[in-house]
DNA sequence: GGGGATGCTGAGAGTCCGCTGAGAGACACG
DNA sequence: CGTGTCTCTCAGCGGACTCTCAGCATCCCC
């Protein structure tokens, strides 16, 4: 668990730095947003702590900078209570929670822990197509309120062309994408495991939702079938 | 981008309308199940956030009345983390992905724009002539609300045609470019499959899209004929 | 209006493509 | 060591598609 915190105040950033690294962390520390910005391009944080008043490119900047980057990473902005920006601000800046000067301590690691906790489990989305439907990170799929008992190559050629709806799919890209991009054996084996998906998914209930594009390849209709 | 927000407590919806507004998104509030589903059923929303905690109707009966219904618009859940529903619920009730209450902004929004990816895969276009529409992604064509069911052969040819509307092409030009550039057989083959097409695409419409340019080649015509 | 050139069309044959059932090999588990 | 599951190969079938060919229609120039 790596944290950087981008401190200028030497007294505040070494007494978080002992405290946090007490805890378990691995911790970098920043005392300015130039050299925050160069910290975080090229390390991989759970979590940062920013202090807003900071000389040169303040923490509002940084903040920003790093979301318009599409960097993610929770942001915990620190504020003086009599500073120029109040914590409406902050969060509108794109920060996930905000502490007030002074704070003690242990707040600040119950805060860090709670951003923790709410980013780790990021689960990807569920895939649909009509009341077709696959949850990746559950490894589970089913049709309306049916389960559905698919094996681990039946279940990534579902979730690929699920990727791709109202998109046809040659074979030779669902033998790159779902078994390999070097698979050397038949192509036959797609023809193969799309029987077996289509009498899992689409027979038992009357439907379709895999089509075939003679001469070109598969497409999952968006709807289901 | 048209979004629902459902949401009772008036600081939270407020918050997100703004913030949301301020991405260029259209912003539709409802603060109550029932008319969460009124709105629902009148308008075409990109994504529904959807707080699980609500008075009357709660959220997690709504996203099934929703679903029941055949809707299949992005649901986002918000719960509470002390709340009686969990993750597990969120999803099996048909939402395609939640959040956790206290959330901030920026991972809201970044999670709708997911769901926003996912559900409008940003696709070739579709080649258009009149009524006339073929989209070489999803490998369909068809005129007005009819589908046109074409070989892989007589497609080809049709989407090179639309490629190059109103501009005449020679039967040397469509077997190099349809067929293949060291075709050695009888060029009546052309001759042959702009036939099957007109059949197709002309003929049961009383139309003529595809003309024939005696002692030059064919043309297209971009108002579908 | 004749006649050659050009384009259209129907019938049919051969080929290619995709689907399926049977079964072998790999692997995990009891 | 047997059993069950999963993956993959193979061969045959049936049908869809492509293409050829020959005869007919149409156009255009003389």
């Amino acid at each position: 668990m790596r944290v950087l915190v981008v401190e200028d105040e030497q007294n505040i950033a070494a007494a978080v730095d002992r405290g946090l690294r007490a805890e378990e962390f691995d911790v970098d520390i920043a005392e300015n947003g130039e050299k925050a910005l160069g910290l975080i391009r090229h390390n991989d944080y759970a979590v940062i702590v920013l202090d807003l008043m900071l000389p040169g490119r303040n923490g509002y900047d940084v903040c920003r900078t790093l979301r318009a980057a599409g960097i993610t990473t929770p942001v915990l902005i620190l504020t003086a209570k009599d500073g120029e920006y109040d914590e409406a601000d902050a969060l509108d800046l794109g920060a996930d929670d905000y502490l007030t000067k002074p704070f003690s301590f242990v707040v600040l690691l119950a805060r860090i822990r709670a951003l923790l906790r709410r980013s780790t489990p990021q689960r990807s989305p569920v895939l649909r197509a009509g009341d077709l439907w696959l949850d990746p990170a559950a490894h589970r799929c089913g049709r309306g309120d049916e389960r559905l008992d698919l094996t681990p190559r039946e279940f990534g050629l579902l979730e690929f062309m699920l990727r791709n709806p109202d998109t046809v799919v040659s074979k030779t890209e669902l033998l790159a994408q779902v078994w390999d991009a070097w698979f050397e054996g038949d192509p036959n084996i797609v023809e193969v495991y799309v029987g077996y998906l289509r009498r899992k998914i689409d027979t038992p209930f009357g439907r379709s939702a895999i089509e075939t594009v003679r001469g070109v390849g598969y497409r999952l209709d968006a709807k289901g079938g």
